[in-house]
DNA sequence: TTACAAAACTAACACTTATTAGTTTTTATT
DNA sequence: AATAAAAACTAATAAGTGTTAGTTTTGTAA
Protein backbone atom coordinates (compact mmCIF):
# COMPACT_ATOMS: atom_id res chain seq x y z
CA UNK A 1 0.00 0.00 0.00
CA UNK A 2 1.98 3.20 1.40
CA UNK A 3 5.57 3.19 1.49
CA UNK A 4 8.14 3.05 4.28
CA UNK A 5 9.43 6.39 4.96
CA UNK A 6 12.67 7.17 5.62
CA UNK A 7 14.56 10.38 6.99
CA UNK A 8 17.03 11.36 5.17
CA UNK A 9 20.88 9.69 4.78
CA UNK A 10 19.00 6.63 6.40
CA UNK A 11 18.49 3.82 4.97
CA UNK A 12 14.98 1.64 5.09
CA UNK A 13 17.01 -1.45 7.27
CA UNK A 14 17.18 1.28 9.68
CA UNK A 15 13.90 3.10 10.07
CA UNK A 16 12.71 -0.60 10.50
CA UNK A 17 15.54 -1.41 13.17
CA UNK A 18 14.23 2.71 14.54
CA UNK A 19 11.16 1.18 15.33
CA UNK A 20 12.07 -1.98 16.24
CA UNK A 21 13.43 -0.97 19.53
CA UNK A 22 10.25 1.32 20.02
CA UNK A 23 8.30 -1.80 20.00
CA UNK A 24 10.96 -4.18 21.22
CA UNK A 25 11.50 -1.93 24.60
CA UNK A 26 7.21 -1.09 24.96
CA UNK A 27 6.10 -5.01 24.64
CA UNK A 28 9.36 -7.00 25.17
CA UNK A 29 10.79 -9.15 22.44
CA UNK A 30 8.26 -11.76 21.98
CA UNK A 31 5.41 -9.89 22.58
CA UNK A 32 5.99 -8.31 19.85
CA UNK A 33 5.28 -9.22 16.32
CA UNK A 34 6.47 -8.34 12.69
CA UNK A 35 2.52 -7.79 11.74
CA UNK A 36 2.59 -5.01 14.66
CA UNK A 37 6.08 -3.68 13.50
CA UNK A 38 4.73 -4.04 9.90
CA UNK A 39 1.78 -2.01 10.92
CA UNK A 40 3.51 0.74 12.89
CA UNK A 41 5.74 1.55 9.20
CA UNK A 42 2.31 1.41 7.13
CA UNK A 43 3.26 -1.52 5.38
CA UNK A 44 2.62 -5.87 5.51
CA UNK A 45 4.37 -7.68 7.40
CA UNK A 46 5.97 -9.76 4.55
CA UNK A 47 6.95 -6.46 3.00
CA UNK A 48 9.72 -6.29 6.08
CA UNK A 49 12.03 -9.43 4.67
CA UNK A 50 13.18 -7.38 1.49
CA UNK A 51 14.97 -5.15 4.00
CA UNK A 52 15.68 -7.53 6.97
CA UNK A 53 16.66 -10.79 7.22
CA UNK A 54 14.71 -12.26 10.55
CA UNK A 55 13.50 -10.80 13.57
CA UNK A 56 16.47 -12.07 15.70
CA UNK A 57 18.59 -9.84 13.05
CA UNK A 58 16.74 -6.53 14.57
CA UNK A 59 16.88 -7.67 17.93
CA UNK A 60 21.27 -8.64 17.45
CA UNK A 61 21.63 -5.29 15.25
CA UNK A 62 19.94 -3.13 18.27
CA UNK A 63 22.11 -4.87 20.85
CA UNK A 64 25.52 -4.99 19.11
CA UNK A 65 24.74 -1.13 18.11
CA UNK A 66 24.67 -0.47 22.04
CA UNK A 67 27.48 -2.26 22.68
CA UNK A 68 29.68 -0.98 20.21
CA UNK A 69 29.08 2.68 21.11
CA UNK A 70 29.87 2.19 24.62
CA UNK A 71 32.93 0.03 24.24
CA UNK A 72 34.18 2.44 21.60
CA UNK A 73 33.66 5.25 23.81
CA UNK A 74 35.27 3.42 26.78
CA UNK A 75 38.56 2.77 24.43
CA UNK A 76 38.23 6.82 23.79
CA UNK A 77 38.19 7.26 27.44
CA UNK A 78 41.27 4.77 28.48
CA UNK A 79 43.42 6.35 25.34
CA UNK A 80 43.01 9.71 26.59
CA UNK A 81 45.48 9.73 29.22
CA UNK A 82 43.01 11.99 31.04
CA UNK A 83 43.24 11.27 35.26
CA UNK A 84 41.17 8.53 37.09
CA UNK A 85 38.36 10.76 38.36
CA UNK A 86 38.09 12.72 34.95
CA UNK A 87 38.30 8.85 33.11
CA UNK A 88 35.04 7.96 35.30
CA UNK A 89 33.42 11.27 35.21
CA UNK A 90 33.12 11.04 31.39
CA UNK A 91 32.38 7.32 31.14
CA UNK A 92 29.16 8.31 33.66
CA UNK A 93 28.41 11.15 31.46
CA UNK A 94 28.29 9.18 28.40
CA UNK A 95 26.38 6.30 29.97
CA UNK A 96 23.58 9.37 31.07
CA UNK A 97 23.49 10.97 27.17
CA UNK A 98 22.83 7.76 25.75
CA UNK A 99 20.14 6.82 28.14
CA UNK A 100 18.86 10.22 27.32
CA UNK A 101 19.00 10.23 23.93
CA UNK A 102 19.14 6.64 22.42
CA UNK A 103 16.45 5.35 25.82
CA UNK A 104 14.93 2.47 23.38
CA UNK A 105 17.95 1.02 22.00
CA UNK A 106 19.59 0.76 25.67
CA UNK A 107 16.96 0.04 27.17
CA UNK A 108 16.29 -3.13 24.52
CA UNK A 109 19.79 -3.92 25.05
CA UNK A 110 19.35 -3.80 29.01
CA UNK A 111 16.69 -5.92 29.04
CA UNK A 112 15.81 -8.10 25.68
CA UNK A 113 19.35 -9.83 25.12
CA UNK A 114 18.49 -12.88 26.62
CA UNK A 115 16.75 -13.33 23.68
CA UNK A 116 19.83 -13.38 21.21
CA UNK A 117 20.64 -16.21 19.91
CA UNK A 118 23.99 -18.55 19.79
CA UNK A 119 26.56 -17.65 19.16
CA UNK A 120 25.03 -13.74 19.46
CA UNK A 121 24.06 -14.32 23.04
CA UNK A 122 27.45 -15.65 23.96
CA UNK A 123 29.27 -12.79 21.85
CA UNK A 124 27.05 -9.92 23.86
CA UNK A 125 27.77 -11.36 27.33
CA UNK A 126 31.75 -11.28 26.77
CA UNK A 127 31.38 -7.94 25.41
CA UNK A 128 29.98 -6.75 28.45
CA UNK A 129 31.89 -8.95 31.04
CA UNK A 130 34.98 -7.64 29.64
CA UNK A 131 33.67 -4.13 29.59
CA UNK A 132 32.92 -4.12 33.60
CA UNK A 133 36.35 -5.46 34.12
CA UNK A 134 38.11 -2.78 31.91
CA UNK A 135 35.63 -0.53 34.59
CA UNK A 136 36.56 -2.20 37.81
CA UNK A 137 40.12 -1.99 36.51
CA UNK A 138 40.02 1.81 35.84
CA UNK A 139 38.49 2.50 39.78
CA UNK A 140 41.16 -0.12 41.06
CA UNK A 141 43.67 1.84 39.29
CA UNK A 142 42.11 5.04 40.79
CA UNK A 143 42.14 3.57 44.23
CA UNK A 144 46.09 2.63 43.83
CA UNK A 145 46.72 6.25 42.87
CA UNK A 146 44.83 7.27 46.05
CA UNK A 147 42.58 9.28 43.85
CA UNK A 148 39.43 7.44 44.78
CA UNK A 149 38.59 5.75 48.64
CA UNK A 150 39.56 2.70 49.74
CA UNK A 151 36.06 0.98 48.75
CA UNK A 152 35.65 -2.60 47.10
CA UNK A 153 35.80 -1.41 43.54
CA UNK A 154 33.01 -4.13 42.30
CA UNK A 155 30.48 -2.25 44.80
CA UNK A 156 31.48 0.94 42.97
CA UNK A 157 30.95 -0.47 39.37
CA UNK A 158 27.91 -1.91 40.67
CA UNK A 159 26.89 1.33 41.82
CA UNK A 160 27.41 3.62 38.55
CA UNK A 161 25.75 0.73 36.36
CA UNK A 162 22.59 0.33 38.56
CA UNK A 163 22.74 4.58 39.00
CA UNK A 164 22.68 5.11 35.43
CA UNK A 165 20.35 2.23 34.79
CA UNK A 166 18.30 3.72 37.36
CA UNK A 167 17.16 6.36 34.77
CA UNK A 168 14.86 4.27 33.36
CA UNK A 169 12.48 4.81 36.58
CA UNK A 170 13.50 9.14 35.79
CA UNK A 171 11.92 8.02 32.02
CA UNK A 172 8.48 7.69 34.01
CA UNK A 173 8.83 11.11 35.91
CA UNK A 174 10.31 13.35 33.38
CA UNK A 175 8.32 16.15 34.48
CA UNK A 176 9.92 16.23 38.02
CA UNK A 177 12.89 16.90 37.62
CA UNK A 178 14.70 18.63 34.49
CA UNK A 179 17.33 17.35 32.66
CA UNK A 180 20.61 19.29 33.43
CA UNK A 181 20.04 19.24 36.59
CA UNK A 182 19.71 15.54 36.96
CA UNK A 183 22.43 14.80 35.11
CA UNK A 184 24.75 17.43 37.52
CA UNK A 185 23.37 15.94 40.33
CA UNK A 186 23.93 12.50 39.90
CA UNK A 187 27.36 12.97 38.65
CA UNK A 188 28.10 15.24 41.18
CA UNK A 189 26.89 12.62 44.08
CA UNK A 190 28.35 9.88 42.55
CA UNK A 191 31.82 11.46 42.14
CA UNK A 192 31.95 13.39 45.69
CA UNK A 193 30.76 10.06 47.12
CA UNK A 194 33.83 8.28 45.83
CA UNK A 195 36.62 10.75 45.39
CA UNK A 196 38.91 11.86 48.34
CA UNK B 1 3.36 -40.15 34.76
CA UNK B 2 4.84 -39.09 38.08
CA UNK B 3 3.50 -36.39 40.42
CA UNK B 4 3.98 -32.91 41.49
CA UNK B 5 6.51 -33.03 44.39
CA UNK B 6 5.58 -30.19 47.23
CA UNK B 7 7.94 -29.14 50.16
CA UNK B 8 5.55 -29.31 53.51
CA UNK B 9 2.89 -26.46 54.49
CA UNK B 10 2.72 -25.81 50.23
CA UNK B 11 0.35 -26.38 48.22
CA UNK B 12 0.63 -27.68 44.39
CA UNK B 13 -0.22 -24.38 43.14
CA UNK B 14 2.54 -22.73 45.28
CA UNK B 15 4.76 -25.75 43.71
CA UNK B 16 3.80 -24.00 40.16
CA UNK B 17 4.08 -20.40 41.01
CA UNK B 18 6.99 -20.95 42.70
CA UNK B 19 8.90 -22.36 39.61
CA UNK B 20 7.31 -20.56 37.26
CA UNK B 21 9.06 -17.55 38.87
CA UNK B 22 12.33 -19.03 37.89
CA UNK B 23 11.12 -19.51 34.39
CA UNK B 24 9.75 -16.24 33.96
CA UNK B 25 13.09 -14.76 35.62
CA UNK B 26 15.15 -16.53 33.07
CA UNK B 27 13.02 -16.78 29.92
CA UNK B 28 10.76 -13.90 30.25
CA UNK B 29 7.03 -14.43 30.65
CA UNK B 30 6.31 -14.80 26.72
CA UNK B 31 9.22 -16.73 26.25
CA UNK B 32 8.13 -19.52 29.13
CA UNK B 33 5.70 -22.06 28.03
CA UNK B 34 3.50 -23.78 29.90
CA UNK B 35 4.77 -27.17 28.51
CA UNK B 36 8.42 -26.09 29.39
CA UNK B 37 6.68 -25.32 32.88
CA UNK B 38 4.78 -29.03 33.28
CA UNK B 39 8.46 -30.61 32.46
CA UNK B 40 10.15 -28.72 34.77
CA UNK B 41 7.78 -30.42 37.34
CA UNK B 42 7.97 -33.61 35.46
CA UNK B 43 4.31 -33.15 34.28
CA UNK B 44 2.08 -32.63 31.61
CA UNK B 45 1.37 -29.15 30.59
CA UNK B 46 -3.13 -29.84 30.68
CA UNK B 47 -2.61 -31.08 34.24
CA UNK B 48 -1.19 -27.62 35.73
CA UNK B 49 -4.90 -26.50 35.03
CA UNK B 50 -6.21 -28.98 37.51
CA UNK B 51 -3.98 -26.72 40.15
CA UNK B 52 -4.51 -23.48 38.18
CA UNK B 53 -6.42 -21.14 36.12
CA UNK B 54 -4.39 -19.57 33.10
CA UNK B 55 -0.61 -18.79 32.60
CA UNK B 56 -1.69 -14.87 33.36
CA UNK B 57 -2.83 -16.32 36.71
CA UNK B 58 0.52 -17.02 37.61
CA UNK B 59 1.87 -13.73 36.90
CA UNK B 60 -0.16 -12.10 38.69
CA UNK B 61 0.18 -13.98 41.89
CA UNK B 62 3.69 -13.00 41.67
CA UNK B 63 3.58 -9.97 40.90
CA UNK B 64 1.08 -8.94 43.87
CA UNK B 65 2.83 -11.40 46.24
CA UNK B 66 5.89 -9.53 46.34
CA UNK B 67 3.83 -5.73 45.60
CA UNK B 68 1.89 -6.88 48.67
CA UNK B 69 5.08 -7.89 50.88
CA UNK B 70 6.90 -4.41 50.24
CA UNK B 71 3.61 -2.36 50.84
CA UNK B 72 3.01 -4.25 54.23
CA UNK B 73 7.00 -3.69 55.04
CA UNK B 74 6.25 0.13 54.74
CA UNK B 75 3.31 0.12 56.10
CA UNK B 76 5.09 -1.21 59.43
CA UNK B 77 7.97 0.98 59.13
CA UNK B 78 5.79 4.11 59.05
CA UNK B 79 3.49 3.20 61.81
CA UNK B 80 6.77 1.87 64.45
CA UNK B 81 7.19 5.80 64.58
CA UNK B 82 10.70 5.27 64.31
CA UNK B 83 13.42 8.05 63.36
CA UNK B 84 13.14 9.44 59.89
CA UNK B 85 16.69 7.38 59.39
CA UNK B 86 15.97 4.04 61.13
CA UNK B 87 13.05 4.22 59.13
CA UNK B 88 14.56 4.26 55.88
CA UNK B 89 17.42 2.39 56.56
CA UNK B 90 14.51 -0.85 57.62
CA UNK B 91 13.29 -0.37 54.35
CA UNK B 92 16.78 -0.06 52.76
CA UNK B 93 17.80 -3.37 54.30
CA UNK B 94 14.22 -5.09 53.76
CA UNK B 95 14.85 -4.07 50.00
CA UNK B 96 18.28 -5.81 50.00
CA UNK B 97 17.18 -8.92 52.05
CA UNK B 98 14.30 -9.19 49.62
CA UNK B 99 16.55 -8.82 46.55
CA UNK B 100 18.71 -12.11 48.33
CA UNK B 101 16.10 -14.24 49.54
CA UNK B 102 13.43 -14.12 46.91
CA UNK B 103 15.61 -13.15 43.90
CA UNK B 104 13.30 -14.67 41.53
CA UNK B 105 10.31 -13.15 42.46
CA UNK B 106 11.05 -10.09 42.63
CA UNK B 107 13.27 -10.08 39.51
CA UNK B 108 9.86 -10.86 37.59
CA UNK B 109 7.77 -8.19 39.60
CA UNK B 110 10.56 -5.96 38.30
CA UNK B 111 10.40 -6.88 34.95
CA UNK B 112 7.90 -8.93 34.02
CA UNK B 113 5.21 -6.83 34.98
CA UNK B 114 4.22 -5.22 31.90
CA UNK B 115 2.74 -8.37 30.72
CA UNK B 116 0.10 -8.43 33.69
CA UNK B 117 -3.62 -8.35 31.84
CA UNK B 118 -5.90 -5.46 32.80
CA UNK B 119 -7.43 -4.68 35.24
CA UNK B 120 -4.44 -6.31 37.12
CA UNK B 121 -1.68 -3.87 35.20
CA UNK B 122 -3.65 -0.89 36.19
CA UNK B 123 -3.63 -2.18 39.72
CA UNK B 124 0.23 -3.16 40.12
CA UNK B 125 0.96 0.06 38.63
CA UNK B 126 -1.24 1.94 41.46
CA UNK B 127 0.61 0.52 44.35
CA UNK B 128 3.19 0.97 42.08
CA UNK B 129 2.94 4.86 42.17
CA UNK B 130 1.58 4.95 45.91
CA UNK B 131 4.74 2.80 46.92
CA UNK B 132 7.01 5.60 45.41
CA UNK B 133 5.34 8.34 46.60
CA UNK B 134 5.03 7.42 50.25
CA UNK B 135 8.88 6.99 49.87
CA UNK B 136 9.05 10.62 48.77
CA UNK B 137 7.12 11.41 51.09
CA UNK B 138 8.77 9.77 53.90
CA UNK B 139 12.32 11.74 52.27
CA UNK B 140 10.51 15.02 52.71
CA UNK B 141 9.69 14.41 56.16
CA UNK B 142 13.71 13.84 57.07
CA UNK B 143 14.30 16.70 54.82
CA UNK B 144 12.19 19.19 56.87
CA UNK B 145 12.91 18.06 60.30
CA UNK B 146 17.07 18.29 58.92
CA UNK B 147 17.59 14.68 59.39
CA UNK B 148 18.55 14.50 55.55
CA UNK B 149 20.16 16.63 53.23
CA UNK B 150 18.43 19.13 51.11
CA UNK B 151 18.43 17.28 48.14
CA UNK B 152 15.51 16.48 45.22
CA UNK B 153 13.61 13.75 47.27
CA UNK B 154 12.82 11.85 44.02
CA UNK B 155 16.45 12.00 42.77
CA UNK B 156 16.99 10.24 46.40
CA UNK B 157 14.06 7.86 45.86
CA UNK B 158 15.40 6.91 42.26
CA UNK B 159 19.19 6.28 43.41
CA UNK B 160 17.77 4.23 46.55
CA UNK B 161 15.58 2.20 44.56
CA UNK B 162 18.10 2.23 41.76
CA UNK B 163 20.93 1.36 44.06
CA UNK B 164 18.83 -2.15 45.50
CA UNK B 165 17.48 -3.02 42.11
CA UNK B 166 21.31 -2.66 41.16
CA UNK B 167 21.68 -6.12 43.02
CA UNK B 168 20.58 -7.97 39.92
CA UNK B 169 24.16 -6.85 38.88
CA UNK B 170 25.28 -8.55 42.46
CA UNK B 171 23.64 -11.70 42.25
CA UNK B 172 26.04 -12.82 38.99
CA UNK B 173 28.74 -11.64 40.99
CA UNK B 174 28.30 -13.76 43.90
CA UNK B 175 31.92 -15.13 44.56
CA UNK B 176 33.41 -11.52 44.32
CA UNK B 177 31.60 -10.07 47.02
CA UNK B 178 30.62 -11.23 50.69
CA UNK B 179 26.81 -11.09 51.11
CA UNK B 180 27.01 -9.35 54.73
CA UNK B 181 29.94 -6.91 54.22
CA UNK B 182 28.21 -5.90 50.68
CA UNK B 183 24.75 -5.36 52.71
CA UNK B 184 26.60 -3.60 55.12
CA UNK B 185 28.57 -1.31 52.74
CA UNK B 186 25.46 -0.25 50.79
CA UNK B 187 23.41 0.64 53.91
CA UNK B 188 26.53 2.57 54.98
CA UNK B 189 26.83 4.59 51.98
CA UNK B 190 23.31 4.85 50.51
CA UNK B 191 22.53 6.56 54.11
CA UNK B 192 26.03 8.63 54.74
CA UNK B 193 25.87 9.93 51.52
CA UNK B 194 22.68 10.86 52.48
CA UNK B 195 22.41 11.61 56.04
CA UNK B 196 23.35 15.00 57.89
C1' DT C 1 -12.84 -54.00 48.84
C1' DT C 2 -15.49 -50.50 47.29
C1' DA C 3 -16.37 -45.78 46.25
C1' DC C 4 -15.12 -41.19 45.55
C1' DA C 5 -12.33 -37.48 44.61
C1' DA C 6 -7.89 -35.69 43.16
C1' DA C 7 -4.82 -35.41 39.67
C1' DA C 8 -2.66 -37.36 36.07
C1' DC C 9 -3.08 -38.55 31.05
C1' DT C 10 -4.07 -38.23 25.53
C1' DA C 11 -6.05 -35.91 21.80
C1' DA C 12 -7.43 -32.02 19.90
C1' DC C 13 -8.73 -27.09 18.91
C1' DA C 14 -8.46 -22.42 17.82
C1' DC C 15 -5.13 -19.01 17.38
C1' DT C 16 -0.87 -16.66 16.63
C1' DT C 17 3.71 -16.70 15.10
C1' DA C 18 7.73 -15.89 11.75
C1' DT C 19 8.65 -16.74 7.33
C1' DT C 20 8.46 -18.21 2.15
C1' DA C 21 6.75 -18.28 -2.62
C1' DG C 22 4.95 -16.15 -6.21
C1' DT C 23 2.93 -11.99 -8.17
C1' DT C 24 1.96 -7.25 -8.88
C1' DT C 25 2.94 -2.56 -8.35
C1' DT C 26 6.03 1.19 -7.96
C1' DT C 27 10.30 3.67 -8.91
C1' DA C 28 14.30 4.86 -11.44
C1' DT C 29 17.15 4.59 -15.64
C1' DT C 30 17.98 4.37 -20.29
C1' DA D 1 8.28 4.76 -23.88
C1' DA D 2 10.63 0.65 -22.61
C1' DT D 3 13.18 -1.90 -19.27
C1' DA D 4 15.06 -3.45 -15.00
C1' DA D 5 15.29 -3.36 -10.28
C1' DA D 6 13.19 -2.40 -5.84
C1' DA D 7 9.63 -3.04 -2.90
C1' DA D 8 5.12 -3.67 -2.14
C1' DC D 9 1.28 -7.17 -2.14
C1' DT D 10 -1.66 -11.85 -1.34
C1' DA D 11 -1.77 -16.48 -0.03
C1' DA D 12 -0.05 -20.06 2.31
C1' DT D 13 2.82 -23.02 5.49
C1' DA D 14 4.80 -25.17 9.41
C1' DA D 15 5.57 -24.69 14.05
C1' DG D 16 4.29 -23.36 18.56
C1' DT D 17 0.93 -21.34 21.85
C1' DG D 18 -2.55 -21.68 25.85
C1' DT D 19 -6.29 -24.17 26.84
C1' DT D 20 -10.44 -27.59 26.86
C1' DA D 21 -12.76 -32.13 26.76
C1' DG D 22 -12.91 -36.50 27.92
C1' DT D 23 -10.63 -40.50 29.97
C1' DT D 24 -7.71 -43.11 32.92
C1' DT D 25 -4.94 -43.64 36.81
C1' DT D 26 -3.83 -42.79 41.60
C1' DG D 27 -4.59 -41.98 46.42
C1' DT D 28 -7.79 -41.89 50.42
C1' DA D 29 -11.51 -43.07 53.41
C1' DA D 30 -15.57 -45.96 54.51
Amino acid sequence: MSKIVTAKNTSKKDAIILRASGLFKNKGYNAASMRELAESLGVEAPSLYNHIGSKSELLQAICFKVAEEFTSQLHQAEISHKGSQATVEAIIRFHIRMMVEHYDEVFVANHEWKHLKEPYLSDFLNQRRTYEKKLVALVEKGITERVFRNINPYVVVLNLLSAVRGLEFWHRHKNKVDTQELEEDMVTHLLTGMVN
